[in-house]
DNA sequence: TGTACATCAGTGAACGCGCGTTCACTGATGTAC
DNA sequence: TGTACATCAGTGAACGCGCGTTCACTGATGTAC
């Protein structure tokens, strides 16, 4: 049955809501196009209306997972607690609402050209936006781009070993988190 | 046809190590039964004769990665080389012959208990070697322990970021590796 | 040592299932008069 | 503004494919005599 056109572009953005969380917490492979579209309150059939293909929802999901992450960035938020935030249980444990990179980062490498392109993207941008962060804080340009960089892929490490183990050794997992923090915090004086 | 017993236990070993491989390139999910014994040699029918599930070969696998790896740990190898040769370009192109934790670490969340348990046991032997090693160096126990665990943490997640650029944004994911390394050698003084 | 036979590693066809995708159909929308 | 009709978002059955898994069969192994 045919719906508003308000409606169908409602629809449109919670099917990539649903992907968006879905992807981040299952992976890419692990959460089917029938399983989205029950999540986004439809039936599967509509879906090829929407989407030229899974790959092509799985780029969407990519782009808006970054930017919803960005979009969020609080304004005052400090590189302390940034990191404080980022190396927490909370954000081991829900990955849907977390950061891409951590979720997708070693999985990526297996999608379509598509996908990987919207990922190459999302990570650009979010260095950048890391990287403006050290700039406000007196670093120079390239000093800065380094350190955000690095900072970022150090975090990726943290998480993603911590998460690695979250089922089946829970201390080793915190352990991970805190040590990761502590040593971070140290690094970079925070 | 029967054969030796030695030839039988051979293509066990030869199904384990070219599952090794694949499964640390493609992902647990990223390839097949029948292409993992068509690589040792065999014909997929005889897989059940070996292996209870895929799941009961992705975890021997999984300790197989993780045993092989340490057992080419050079004897004289510092701490500088060892860092030196994980971010490298070379690694971070051939993950069949490079660190499980790196290639698993952030599909083994969506595996079976069987192949988590498996994985949490690698990377626990993982992080008591590199410990000895910071011990070795003169740290005190706890305090090597937690260097082995950030340094492990920080070097998957360098890895890890490099891989999901790297056919994407060959420089950026250049970047991030000599980023990562000139990093950690400043900030362990190797 | 030689022979007859039970064992069993390996083969390849087949099964069931879930997945991505397609399509004929439905009925509310929104447009033309 | 009201009516008739073309449009098209959404539905649900169905398709093809690949996957993990099963099984009847083969024939070399290795054992019992």
């Amino acid at each position: 049955l045919k719906v508003t056109k308000e409606k169908a572009a409602e629809h449109h953005e919670a099917i990539i809501l649903a992907a968006s969380r879905s992807f981040r917490e299952n992976g890419f492979d692990g959460v089917g196009v029938i399983e989205v579209m029950n999540l986004a309150g439809l039936t599967h059939g509509a879906f090829y209306g929407h989407f030229q293909s899974k790959a092509a929802l799985a780029a969407e999901a990519c782009r808006f997972s970054f930017e919803e992450r960005l979009s969020v960035w609080p304004a005052g938020l400090t590189l302390a607690g940034f990191v404080s935030g980022y190396l927490s249980a909370k954000h081991r444990d829900q990955p849907s609402h977390g950061c891409p990179m951590a979720a997708f980062a070693s999985s990526v490498g297996h999608q379509p050209a598509i996908v990987k392109r919207e990922y190459a993207r999302g990570l650009e941008s979010h260095v950048r936006h890391v990287t403006a962060q050290f700039e406000a804080l007196g670093h120079g340009k390239a000093q800065a781009r380094k350190n955000a960089t690095v900072l970022l892929s150090t975090l990726v490490g943290g998480i993603v070993m911590a998460r690695s183990v979250s089922h089946t050794d829970r201390r080793l997992s915190d352990t991970i988190i805190s040590d990761m923090k502590r040593s971070i915090f140290s690094q970079y004086g925070l």
